[in-house]
DNA sequence: GATAGGGCTTCCAACGATGGGAAGGTCAAG
DNA sequence: CTTGACCTTCCCATCGTTGGAAGCCCTATC
């Protein structure tokens, strides 16, 4: 079948199979005499595979190492399950700190009137650093760069 | 002061610094005769209110907004609540996402025994598609997003 | 005065994953 | 043969941030 046919079937767009061919994420397609891609039912499976890692947050990068699980018979669960749980962890990190995002600005938009006068707490906030009423994480370290080996 | 002194009391880096000039998001700094660019205490202010701003979550196209409002005297505190809020409704719904992919790798990696065989539920739901046990959301909309900025 | 070092300047590139679009070749139906 | 849908490659843009190169400036020390 043609590209456009695969990306149907997988759910992968046409624009991101090429790009996962040029990555070497995926092997190159076979080409008709025209230069037209084809694949098959087996190539869609792996893009399937794909698409849904991505849905699952999966970096192409670690789906490139699922795919060598996968396609490996002799390898080992715990493998899968060690960047399955990495992940894990990654997305409950980035979830905490927008959580925390979220807390704080519900905090002030909650202190904020709203109305039509100009005094508004996001923005004293905004403009004099984080409220001392809630520290929640440590004092973010103003130094965002200095002697950690730098150029 | 210099850039580099700017950056260290605003927690923005000198390269952030310069780029924001260079989008607009900030009035181009005053210069040296030898072409050092050169900051006042009020530009340090702008910086760490977009420095705290971006810890917020915020996109610099919002901070371009609120930055404005901030300095309108004659702001209705209502435009920066409706900013706030909607970016409150978006860190809401990103976090639903990510929540949602981390139940179902949880899900997935709790059925993964993860020892030396090569049985693995975690790559039999990617090699097959959503277990039909937890369909929790049907469709599957196109995209998953993974990272902030919803553009 | 010469030199070393650090800070500053500009410009260019890269990241990750995706979409948009141009310029042109190919295929199938009418 | 024409039309329109499809395919090809190539480049550009996103968004915020960092890295690096080449070169100028400032200060301190010899």
């Amino acid at each position: 079948m043609n590209i456009g046919e695969a990306a149907r079937a997988s759910g992968v767009s046409a624009k991101m199979i090429r790009y996962y061919e040029s990555t070497g994420l995926i092997a190159a397609a076979g080409r008709t005499a025209s230069g037209y891609r084809t694949y098959s039912d087996a190539d869609v499976q792996v893009l399937r595979f794909i698409r849904r890692a991505r849905d699952l947050g999966f970096s192409v990068e670690r789906i490139a190492e699922l795919i060598a699980l996968w396609r490996d018979r002799t390898r080992q669960s715990g493998d899968v399950k060690r960047i399955a749980t990495a992940h894990i962890e990654g997305l409950r990190q980035r979830i905490a700190e927008m959580q925390e995002m979220m807390d704080t600005l519900q905090h002030l938009a909650d202190a904020c009137c709203g109305d039509d006068r100009p005094d508004c707490p996001i923005l004293s906030d905004l403009g004099t650093g984080p409220a001392a009423a809630r520290n929640r994480h440590a004092p973010r370290d103003s130094r965002g760069l200095q002697t950690k080996g730098a150029h």
